[in-house]
DNA sequence: ATCATAATGTTCCAAATGGAACAATATGGC
DNA sequence: GCCATATTGTTCCATTTGGAACATTATGAT
């Protein structure tokens, strides 16, 4: 059989932009993911705990649920794993006894900063084909959109 | 404690373009597919082995994976559940015995139809907040990223 | 023609995943 | 203050997931 032209489903698809967003996130994290478990040994909530906490000085547990958008048990878990390796720290809050403060280590920042790069490569390489003014433009636009999402439900 | 802005990230985070892509597919299809788990009972592998076939005439399972990403065993199981509920027709290839040609049936089509309703209501839901001119600027660049990022790998 | 190599679809199995229920704590109405 | 309700983090459990190995068939080099 002929192969078929993978590519078709861009413009026959009922919502183009979605699929295309989702084709082309897929397209520059998964083959990044797959090397940072390969190469560290991190599952993917692990590797978004460090990510949030590498950003914000203090979170809660929930706090990382909600920034990432993962149900709270999948962060619990990741929490336990980074405590046992010592990149995160975990105490008390003194005002709500139901919550715990996290902050990263800096070993767990140094292993966020090294993943990270895996991240950018992988999204030049996907998005070299644009040029500087697509580059920005593409950048503005997702910044609005995305900000809009962060509002929705 | 003082809830932290969840949206501060956006800005902060080392690959800003690749994370608010992911952001914005997670917002748009998430939702969307968590709703069509809930009312028509097909897991994801299963919805884009429908999807697929909704817009390619005939495709082996490798086919499927090749075009969506996926690994072959998961659209096997998916061919397999599909097949039973009739959405489906499989005829062995006669020029090569290894693969299987898979086609949809109107009752998959019909379904499919109805799936990407829920698709295309939340991109819409979340891409509201772009002016008809960015979505246009939008679709064009994220249309040339995709396709360079289908001929990656 | 023969044999090593590759491709397809499937099964097996271990791991990741997420919904639901839970204990502990906090909040708000009265 | 008291009690119903909500929230946080955790555990339990069933399902989903994907890597690896496999049988079958095709391809290509000689």
């Amino acid at each position: 059989m002929a192969p078929p032209d993978l590519s078709k489903i861009f413009d026959t698809i009922e919502y183009p932009d979605a699929y295309r967003i989702t084709y082309l996130g897929n397209a520059i994290v998964m083959p990044a993911y797959d090397a940072v478990q390969r190469d560290f040994g991190l599952v993917r909530a692990e590797y978004i705990l460090l990510v949030c906490l590498s950003h914000y000085e203090e979170l809660t547990a929930q706090d990382v649920a909600r920034i990432a958008r993962r149900p709270r048990n999948t962060i619990s878990r990741a929490v336990h794993r980074m405590l046992k390796e010592g990149h995160l720290e975990r105490a008390p809050d003194p005002n709500d006894g139901r919550q715990a403060r996290l902050r990263i280590t800096p070993s767990g920042r140094a292993l966020h900063e090294e993943i990270a790069t895996y991240l950018l490569r992988r999204q030049e390489e996907v998005l070299s084909v644009l040029s500087a003014d697509e580059r920005r433009i593409l950048s503005g636009i997702l910044q609005k959109a995305a900000l809009h999402a962060a509002t929705l439900d």
